[in-house]
RNA sequence: GGCGGCGUAGCUCAGUUGGUGAGAGCGUUCGACUCAUAAUCGAGAGGUCGUCGGUUCGAGUCCGACCGCCGCUACCA
């Protein structure tokens, strides 16, 4: 078979603090699943993303600091970088928005839309702070709420009562830089036209097939009610300049245009560093390449309909494949968030856990219908009673025996019965059934497949009971645990995308590749295999002391 | 308020186009085993499928209303 082009691109975080399991389990372990099976299968992977730069709330935070927002995404970048490495989350590029290279194809892809008419400048009307002498985000006007009363209403949004609002709307606005009451001012912007490019939006939402339910009707919804153009600069001096600085210096693309634009740039920079600047083409263009898009529900829109606007306005680059947007890990019912400060950081748990075990965990609780509760005494459950109980314990068991019995040499398969060979193939259908979950982006379910065939594994166990039998008839212990050890072969590549580490280990072992085709390697009689400690340990609850 | 999703065993969740007595993992009870990190294997118990009404020979599955939770509502991305 040949290999397929597929692009896995995830989310960009704001660097703006550390990341939650939210986070992990929403777009960074599932892409991460969903790419290292691709990989074994011998398709040709490009997992992209890194950290937004431009966010508003790296700017809110930089503010806050008195500090420049390139210092906020300097002190950020480096641990998550820091914590994709640990976790072992494979990113063939993980950059930032902040790249010349992304810069330039920010502009490149402005230009392109805006000679094919996609974009126009118009004159609209801003709040102005005359002290400050600058434009004001909605968000940094305060006031009355013409809705609710509420006295400090923002902008964009009141906190008190939820309403949308518009900074024209507030009553008594104030200025949140100088104080000063903001006036209505004229300014030009550039827009998107999202209304020009909507029947052909609608046309290719309705063509998709196997997407999530809730992605899919919600992004149908959105469009057939109606897209408005979009304005896709700001007043601002922090984000991608304009081609020629053409509105001046203080106007800037603003971050929701060039941030999904990151996908590409960054596929395109992986390309310069690998030495053939054009190799970024294999996953964008023509009919071959598939991408998958890993985000949180929350980010819906901007992967199911502004982004693939902006690439039909282009014209020659790929619209996306899937986009398997998650829900959310919750913790105690709440959503984790970094600014609400529920959750600890994930490099808080890799303190406590091994990168497996917490892979394991999550990927088990996986948001893909629901969002889905997680506390860490399920942590401790899932890892202790499913993942050391049945596959730790399974690969321990078998290679002790073989150790203590064989000398630690894979035994002849002397005179295999039905049961024996049953073993194994039943592990080879898993291998296609997890092989089938994980292309349909059902990543539970898959892991779910993989960890039934080790429980068939240790039934198989128990019903030959080498440990007996090898008192009075070595053939035939040697025979089961045999195809014992080639079950476990089998499992150990079920189970790889999700526990790299331990899989590694276990090939090592076993003397078999790791990471490299999809199916069992048959472990040979008379190999001796390599020493294995137990792959994981059992975790203590309460996870954190009793401090929270 | 509007749009979308969700509400199924103690817990976390599956349930294709409506159809034999509603499922899985874990927990729990009983039994077996003792090679293995007191791990494993087998059997059982446990649910008026959010509420009410409707369509149908038949609904967890379709329709309506209501309750609750989550997301979006275009200046968070």
């Amino acid at each position: 078979m040949e290999p397929r082009p597929i692009l896995v691109a995830v989310a960009w975080p704001y660097a703006n603090g550390l990341q939650h399991l939210g986070h992990i389990g929403g777009a960074y372990l599932p892409a991460d699943i969903f790419a290292r099976y691709h990989r074994a299968r011998g398709n040709d992977v490009l997992m992209v993303s890194g950290s937004d730069a431009h966010g508003t709330p790296i700017t809110v935070r930089a503010d806050q600091e008195g500090v420049d927002p390139i210092d906020i995404v300097n002190r950020y970048h480096p641990e998550f970088l820091r914590q994709w490495d640990t976790l072992g989350i494979s990113f063939d590029l993980f950059t930032t928005t902040m790249t010349e290279n992304h810069h330039d194809v920010t502009r490149s892809i402005f230009n392109r839309l805006r000679e094919r008419g996609y974009i126009d400048l118009r004159t609209t009307e801003q709040m102005y702070d005359p002290e400050a002498e600058r434009f004001l985000p909605d968000r940094y006007v305060e006031g009355t709420c013409p809705h609710c009363g509420y006295p400090r209403a923002r902008g964009d949004q009141c906190e008190n009562c939820g309403r949308t609002l518009d900074p024209i709307d507030l009553i008594n606005p104030v200025s949140r830089v100088s104080g000063a009451t903001p006036v209505l001012r004229e300014t030009e912007h550039f827009f998107l036209l999202l209304s020009k490019l909507e029947p052909e939006l609608l046309a290719w939402l309705e063509s998709r097939e196997g997407w999530r339910r809730h992605v899919i009707n919600w992004s149908l919804q959105f469009v057939k009610d109606g897209l408005h153009d979009r304005a896709i600069t700001r007043d601002l001096t922090w984000g991608v300049r304009l081609p020629d600085d053409e509105l001046g210096e203080g106007k800037r693309i603003y971050v929701w245009f060039d941030a999904v634009i990151g996908y590409l740039s960054a596929s395109i920079e992986w390309a310069q560093r690998s030495g053939d600047p054009e190799a970024w083409r294999r996953w964008w263009e023509g009919p071959e390449p598939e991408s998958y898009y890993f985000v949180g529900k929350d980010n819906i829109p901007f992967h199911t309909v502004i982004w693939p606007a902006i690439l039909l306005g282009h014209g020659d680059l790929d619209l996306p494949t899937n986009v398997p947007a998650n829900q959310y890990v919750t913790f105690k019912g709440e959503k984790a968030s970094k600014s609400a400060g529920v959750g600890r950081s994930v490099l808080e748990y890799l303190e406590v856990v091994q990168p497996d075990a917490l892979r394991y965990a999550l990927a088990s609780v996986l948001p893909e219908q629901n969002d889905t509760e997680l506390t860490d005494d399920e942590i401790v459950r899932r890892v202790n009673d499913e993942l050391v109980a049945v596959w730790g314990n399974l690969v321990n068991r078998v290679l002790s025996m073989i150790g203590r019995n064989f000398d630690g040499v894979v035994p002849e398969p002397a005179d295999p019965q039905a049961a024996d060979t049953e073993l194994v193939a039943t592990v080879d259908r898993a291998l296609d059934e997890v092989a089938a979950s994980i292309e349909a982006v059902e990543l539970r379910a898959a892991l779910r497949a993989a960890m039934s065939a080790a429980q068939a594994a240790n039934a198989y166990l128990s019903d030959n009971e080498p440990w007996k039998v090898v008192k009075n008839d070595p053939a035939r212990a040697g025979t089961v645990l045999h195809h014992a050890l080639q079950a476990v072969a089998g499992v150990n590549v079920a189970l790889s995308p999700y526990i790299p580490f331990a899989s590694a280990s276990v090939a090592e072992a076993l003397g078999v590749p790791s990471g490299e085709g999809w199916a069992r390697t048959e472990i040979p009689a008379g190999r001796r295999l390599g020493a294995l400690a137990p792959l994981f340990s059992k975790l203590d609850s309460p996870l954190f002391g009793d401090d929270t």
